[in-house]
Order: structure tokens, then sequence, then C-alpha cells
DNA sequence: CACCTTAGTGATACGTCCTATCACAAATGC
DNA sequence: GCATTTGTGATAGGACGTATCACTAAGGTG
């Protein structure tokens, strides 16, 4: 409930957009912002029998196209979406226990640009995870398994 | 035809690993071994009509397995897969034309050992993709556009 | 507040990419 | 050759996500 003041309040920004903020959209913003280590629209359409599918998709949707949340390929195919503060960054993913943690390294950009010298072309985006294992996974189980 | 020196010969491998050398494994492994660019699995289906769309993911999940092509998540949800040499290496992939660079970059390994002193727990794997504008697109409209 | 317009919703069907199943065919050992 | 695997194609199914569409709820207006 009390505002984590490391990331922006989800329902706000939809407002602030001019989207409407309707039930649904409330509910999953609440279970989002209770879910720092990332989430699958599954997991959210599962943990609110109440709100459709479609809408939950459609909510993510929304989220990720103000920013305030990313996505990230998992191997399988489908996709982890987490909060995210504002401004690039990278993740580490544990592949144990499904933990995502935001990875600001300066030197991950010194580093594109040192590349991008030897590159035919211009970067337009550029990509970075890695996966690790935190070795403090509580036994693990509940959350997203990568593996 | 005239094998690449650069890529392993993909049947060879296959039965190395004491898989059968069948007609459907000879044909997709003479496709591939054209596909500079990297080729989608769909891609593979189509352009071998004679080949059931099982056997072709199957294979490719084989070479997948031996490790002589790498799968790389595209945005949209599907997979793009490439030849890959031997050893570890990281791509850049035209978001214009889809054309595929092998990058190997020393530096991106130093990175990430110096990353992973900042970071909880042991690194894994790791990914890096730079998605570039190669600028020498032939207007493009063949390969697969990643937009 | 009652009304109206418009945005948003849920159910459902569909699309894409990929995997499982299973009867049949082809490849290798003997 | 012949039996034993392994591999195959057709088909159905599953996971994940999107389109459609009739219905509902939000919120501005008077």
């Amino acid at each position: 409930m009390s505002p984590d003041s490391r990331y922006p309040d989800l329902l706000s920004v939809l407002e602030s957009r001019g989207y409407r903020a309707t039930a649904p959209r409330k509910a999953i913003a609440r279970l989002l912002e209770q879910k720092e280590g990332g989430f699958t629209a599954e997991e959210v359409s599962d943990e609110l029998p109440a709100v459709g599918r479609a809408t939950v998709y459609r909510t993510i949707k929304l989220f990720l196209e103000t920013g305030v949340i990313c996505k990230l390929p998992l191997p399988e195919g489908a996709h982890l979406y987490l909060l995210c503060g504002v401004g690039h960054h990278h993740h580490s993913v544990c592949v144990e226990c499904g933990e995502v943690e935001e990875l600001r390294a300066a030197a991950v950009e010194r580093l594109i640009s040192a590349v991008s010298a030897d590159i035919r072309g211009e970067i337009v985006e550029h990509r970075l995870e890695l996966y690790v294992n935190c070795g403090a996974c509580p036994d693990t189980g509940d959350s997203t398994p990568l593996n």
C-alpha cells in the first residue's frame, strides 16, 4: 500500500496520460507494485481471476508503452515483466529462483560505444542480460524458475 | 556445396553424436549451411515443403543441442537461428534487413567479469545483443525484418 | 443528479510458434 | 534379408498473445 519511492505510482502514470482509472487497472497496478521480482502475464491473470485475460495483457501493454515496466524475454519464449525505474539499464536474473535485479552499470554503456567503433552501421538498441545463480534463494519454488 | 570452413559440417556433427543421416536431415543441413544471415524455423519449413514441420523443429533442436547453431530471441516472440562458429560470442542484428553478424569482442567478456564483482551470486550465462542499422541494406524486403 | 459519449471490459475465437502423440517408414546391426 | 531401433509426417494440442464485439462503467455536461 505505502508507495515505494523507487518506482512511480503505476495508476497515476496511466491517469496522467489520460487513461481512466478503472477497477481492473487499479487491481493490476496494486498487484504489480508488490511484485519486486518480476512477473509473467499469466501469473497476473491467475492471481486476479476477476480480471479477464485480455484486460491483463492490455494493461501490461499500456504500462510497457508508458515505460514504467519493461519486458525481458525468457529462454522458453514467454516474457518476464519488471517494474523499472526511470532510465536505461539492464538486468540480472537468477536462474534458480527467478529473482531479478536492476543493473545500472556505466561500464556497459562505455562498452557499447567502444564496440560501436568496430561495427558496420549504427547501434540503435542493445540488450544485455546476465543469468546468475544468486546463491540466496530460499529453496525457491514459488517464483518463476527459468529452468 | 563446397564446405564453408568457418562452420562445422552440420550433418557430420549429428552423425558423430550417433544420430542417423536421414534424407530430411540432409536437406535441412544443406539449406542451413547456405543461410549465413540467420533463419527462422518457419522459413526453413516453407523452403522445404517435402519435410514436415515437426521434423524441421526437431532437427533445429538437435543442432541447438549440439551447439552448432544458436537461438536469438526476436522482439516479437519468434526466434532467429544462426549458424555459429565454435566458442562464445554475441550478435549484432540489423533492424532493417535482419542481417546478423557475429561479434567476438574480448571487451565484452572483460566487462562481464568486471560487473560480476558488483553482483550478488555467480554469473552462469550472459547474453548481449546489439540492434543496429547496418546502413548497407539493399533496400531490403527479402530477409527477416525485425520491425 | 440523469444523461450521453466514449473508453474500457470480458468472453471468446483466433493466430503464431512450438511440442506431443502415434502409426508408419526408413536406417542400421546381424 | 530381417528384426530392432530411430526417425518421420500428420495431426492434435498447448502456451502465449491479439482481434473482435456486444456490453458496462467512467466521467463530463447541464
